[in-house]
DNA sequence: TTTGGTGCAAACCGTTTGCATCGCT
DNA sequence: AGCGATGCAAACGGTTTGCACCAAA
């Protein structure tokens, strides 16, 4: 997957037929809609947002069909969902730089630190976006609970909320 | 969780006092506790995880409390919160490697591309956590349309969602 | 026909808010 | 007394689920 074609936008497309053939999904209007509507945006979009833009296109789509549709399509891994969990909000009082260990199946998140992450720099591009205020390094990955099948205590301490693990990749 | 230091939770509560007498704000026997409890873990535990906690040495506390105690913390800037914003699930179809330019303001989310960034390597700590999938910079400040306080239009694709901002005062 | 997908409505659950009370200054 | 903080319960809003219907294989 380099850069510099034409359109990320068909080829996310074209990912997504393969992958619903491969999986045996079918690849209903609405679904089409959906994922090219995600697929069109950075904004990172929310259920709802994605809801109301397909609805001007597909007026009988459902908020229902768009949440099942999201969640199949990052099933299959073709989608992800930003932030640690789509869970509650989770509080911080470690003020000092630091970053962030996250566990995908469980939602578990652990602070780790590193003066090297500290000390790295974003490119000026950001600059046009905005202010920065600061920057911190995201880990994403499966934690060692997580990993072994026989404990069931999973997170530890921030869980208690895995139904279907939602997790692919 | 090793504590060489001369403790980093005693110089958090220190720094509570501290921030809240400065702001006129009382610190009761709850807040204490509430805060007590979260700078005690590096977990970043949700509301609920921290009611049931302190709940068990102030019976009488109730989950509200938590909830507005936290955000008031937030408020004075001595917690944070992980993740973009305390709002609903976001969805991102770009599966290449990127980054994310987060708007403490509106919630706006926006991709950037690095090269030098996707080439950091994360310390051998983390290993210990889990198994590492991937790992991103998460940029936190102001977007740009936040700025112009004349403009409405926060976050121009992405919000239509804050009522009370939380943010400082 | 069988199976998966969709829409609708109700259920769920985390979070917020209104209000009366309580405690500190 | 005055005022912020708290607890309770109800309200809210995003997300999920049960069920019946529809469409494609």
């Amino acid at each position: 997957m380099r850069k510099q074609e034409p359109s990320p936008i068909a080829q996310r497309l074209e990912h997504l037929k393969t992958v619903a053939k491969d999986a045996g999904v079918k690849l209903t209007h609405q679904r089409l809609e959906i994922f090219a509507e995600l697929a069109a945006t950075d904004a990172h979009p929310d259920a709802e947002t994605l809801f109301r833009a397909v609805q001007s296109r597909v007026p009988t789509v459902s908020l229902d069909t768009v949440y099942r549709t999201l969640w199949k399509l990052h099933d299959l891994g073709l989608v992800t969902t930003v932030g640690p969990k789509r869970v509650s909000v989770r509080f911080d009082a470690n003020l000092a730089p630091h970053h962030h260990f996250v566990c995908v199946r469980c939602g578990l998140v652990r602070d780790f630190a590193s003066e090297k992450l500290n000390a790295l720099r974003v490119p000026e591009t950001v600059s046009e976006m905005g202010t920065v205020l600061n920057a911190h390094v995201e880990v994403r990955g499966i934690c060692s609970a997580c990993q072994k099948p026989k404990k069931k205590n999973a997170a530890t301490a921030a869980n208690a909320l895995s139904k279907t693990p939602r997790t692919k990749s």
